[in-house]
DNA sequence: GACCGTTGCGGAAACGTTACCTCAACCAAT
DNA sequence: ATTGGTTGAGGTAACGTTTCCGCAACGGTC
C-alpha cells in the first residue's frame, strides 16, 4: 500500500497541518514545540511509515552516521570476522552503518580507501590491522577520528586496541605452573611476528619470576600443522621428559597434541598442552579438548568502536595502545577433570 | 597544505572562471562543452585536488553508488568472508562502496536491515545466505535490486547464485571411479542441510550411472572432527575392505584421514579420501594433503555482484538459481603421484 | 498597563550537486 | 540575407533535510 517513493517530511508536515520546520522538530525531539503538536506529527509520521532520508540529513549536517571499516589484510579471515561482528553490533546500536573495504594486503591502499570514504562523509574510521606487524598510520591524512584494532601502527599516539599477547601467554604459563608442570616447552609461529614475540616474552618473563626457564629451544615454525608435527617429534626426541607444551595457536596445538598422543603419552597426565585463539574447529575437536586463550575478538571490536564513537562525539580520547587480556579457557588438555 | 574543508565544485568553477554548471559538465564528461574549457577546469580541479561530494551527488541523483551487503548468519565466517572479498573487488572496480550488516542468524532482521539501507539510498542488495537452508526473500519488500548468494531463498524467481553441490560431489566421484575405486563410502554433515542433501544426490546419481552404489550407510554427523573420527572407526569396522571415503567437508576428511592412517592403512593406496571446501588449514595440512572441491567463493561473490550491477544498470536479469560448479583440486589423498 | 521573557510556530537559507532550460554566437544551407 | 540547426556556456530549480531567525501570543512583574 505505500507509494512507490517513500514519504518525505514535507508530506508528513502537510498532512499534519504544520510547517516543515515544525515537523522536523517533532521527529527530532527538538524543543520549542508543544507536546500536542509533537504527538500529532508523530502519529501522521507513523501512519505514513515515514523514515528520514539519511542522505539528505547527512548532507546538511555534514555527518553521515556511517563509519568506515578498513581491513588491512583479509587473509586473516578468521580474526577479522569476529572483530567485524563485534564492531557491527555497536555500530547498529548507535543507528550507524558501516562501509567496509579491504586493502588486500597492500598497505598503501589504506590511504586511498580512506579518501574514498571521506568523500562519503564517513564520521570515523576503524582500521583492522594485523598482529603480525605494524600498519601504517593514516590518522594524519584522514582528518577524521581513527581507531586501530588488532595490530600496532607506525605512530605511537594513535588509538590502538590490541590483544595483550604478553599477558595472555603469561596467564597460560601461570596456569601450567599452578598445575605443577616443571619442564615446559614452546612451539609457536614465525619469529618475526610481533604477536609471537610478545607471547614468548610473556612466557619467559613469567617463568623467570618462578626461577624457571623454558625447556629446550623455542620452536619457531610456520603456522601449520605439518610443521607443528615435525616440531613436536623433534621436541619429544630431544626432551623426552617434557611435561607441558605451550603452543602459539590452537592450530599448532592440535597437531602437537595428536603427535604427542601418537607416541603413547597421555594428555594431560604425561604432557599438558595449551593452544591460543580458542578457534573452535581446533580447540574443541582434539581429544582431549584444548586449554587455550580466547582473545574475545568480538569484544575487542566492540570496545574499539566505542572509543571511535567517543572521538566522534568530540570527547578527548588519549592516544596509545589498550591491551585486552583475553580469557583463559581451561579444557582437558591441561586439566584432567571431566569437562 | 589543503584547507580544512575539502574544495567544492563551486570553488573549482570560480577559480577556473566558469559557471558551476560548466564545471559540473567538465568533471562528469558531459557534452556541450569545449575541449579547451574542459581541460582548464580539470586542471584547476586537480590543483585543488577536488573530489566530488558523493553524498550531495547521491541526493540529487537518487543513486548512492553504495550497495548493501546483508549477512544472514556470520556463524559461517569461513564462507562469508571470501564471498565478501570477491564482492568487494567488483564493488570497488565500479567505484561503489559496500555497507555491511549482519542479521546474527535472526532472519526477520534481514528485512529491517534492508529498510535501514534503503534510507541510505543503497542501489542494490546482496544477501549472503546459508547453504544449509532457505533464507527469506526480501526482494518484494526491498523495492530495489536484490541478489542472493550462497543459499536458496523462499521465492523461486529470485536471482540466486549458489554453489553446485550436486555437480561438485559428482565430480569427486567421477575422479574416484576414474582411479578404479569400487567400494566408496560417504561421511558427511547433518542430513537436514540442503548442501549435504545435494551432495549425496550427486554422489548416488553419478554412481548409479556406473551401475554402482555407495558402500555402507551414509554417515550423517555433525560438522565435527570428533564425530568424524567415530564415524570412520565404525565404517572401517563394518566395511574393512572400503577403498575410498568421500567426505562432506575438509574438516571431516582431515579427521577421517587421521583415523584411517591410524589403523595402518595407506592413503591413498589402500583408501582414497576426499574432502570438500578446500579449506587450507585442513586440506593442505593432512598427510597426504586432501583432494577436494574448491567452491571458488570469491568468484561466486564477484559473479553475484556483477549480476546485481546488471540489474542496477537496468538490464533485465532473469530470475532463478545460477549454479557454480567449483573446481576439483587433486592432491595426495587420492593421487599417489608426488605433489 | 507597559515591559520583558518565554513559548509555539513558520519562513527562508543553506548543504553540493545535477538536470533542465534559455541564450548568444556561429556556420551552413536556402 | 534570412533561416535553421548546432554548439558552448550559464542561470535556476530541485533533492530532503536542518538551522537560524523572525513573529505573534501569552504570562508574569513592577
Amino acid at each position: 500500500m505505500p507509494a512507490g517513493r517513500p514519504p518525505t517530511l514535507t508530506e508528513v508536515a502537510r498532512l499534519a497541518g504544520v510547517s516543515l520546520t515544525t515537523a522536523s522538530k517533532a521527529v527530532n525531539g527538538r524543543d520549542r514545540i508543544s507536546e500536542a503538536t509533537r504527538r500529532r506529527v508523530l502519529r501522521v509520521a507513523r501512519e505514513l511509515s515515514y523514515a528520514p532520508n539519511l542522505v539528505a540529513k547527512s548532507l546538511v549536517s555534514g555527518r553521515s552516521s556511517i563509519i568506515g571499516v578498513l581491513l588491512r589484510d583479509p587473509m586473516v579471515h578468521r580474526f577479522a570476522m569476529p572483530i567485524l561482528i563485534g564492531a557491527q553490533s555497536v555500530v547498529e546500536q548507535r543507528e550507524f552503518s558501516a562501509v567496509v573495504a579491504d586493502a588486500r594486503g597492500v598497505v598503501d591502499r589504506l590511504t586511498d580507501l580512506a579518501a574514498v570514504f571521506r568523500r562519503r562523509n564517513v564520521d570515523g574510521l576503524l582500521v583492522v590491522g594485523d598482529n603480525q606487524g605494524k600498519s601504517p598510520s593514516i590518522t594524519a591524512s584522514a582528518r577524521i577520528p581513527c581507531v586501530y584494532v588488532y595490530g600496532p601502527t607506525t605512530h605511537s599516539r594513535d588509538v590502538v586496541h590490541s590483544t595483550d599477547d604478553f599477558a595472555g601467554a603469561a596467564t597460560v604459563v601461570h596456569h601450567l605452573v599452578g598445575l605443577g608442570r616443571l619442564r615446559i616447552a614452546h612451539v609457536t609461529g614465525p619469529d618475526h611476528a610481533s604477536a609471537v614475540e610478545q607471547r614468548v616474552l610473556g612466557i619467559t618473563t613469567h617463568l623467570s619470576e618462578h626461577c624457571m626457564r623454558l625447556d629446550g629451544d623455542i620452536a619457531y615454525r610456520p603456522w601449520s600443522q605439518r610443521w607443528a608435527r615435525l616440531a613436536a617429534r623433534d621436541l619429544l626426541a630431544a626432551r623426552p621428559d617434557i611435561d607441558a607444551i605451550v603452543c602459539g595457536s590452537d592450530q599448532l596445538a592440535a597437531a602437537v597434541l595428536e603427535t604427542v598422543v601418537a607416541t603413547g603419552r597421555k594428555v594431560p597426565d604425561d604432557v599438558a598442552i595449551t593452544g591460543y585463539d580458542n578457534w573452535a574447529v581446533f580447540a574443541q575437536e582434539t581429544d582431549p579438548a584444548l586449554t587455550t586463550i580466547d582473545m574475545e575478538l568480538e569484544h575487542l571490536g566492540a570496545t574499539a568502536v566505542n572509543d571511535l564513537f567517543a572521538m566522534i562525539d568530540g570527547q578527548r580520547v588519549g592516544g596509545g595502545t589498550r591491551h585486552h587480556e583475553g580469557a583463559l579457557v581451561v579444557r582437558g588438555s591441561t586439566d584432567p577433570r571431566p569437562s
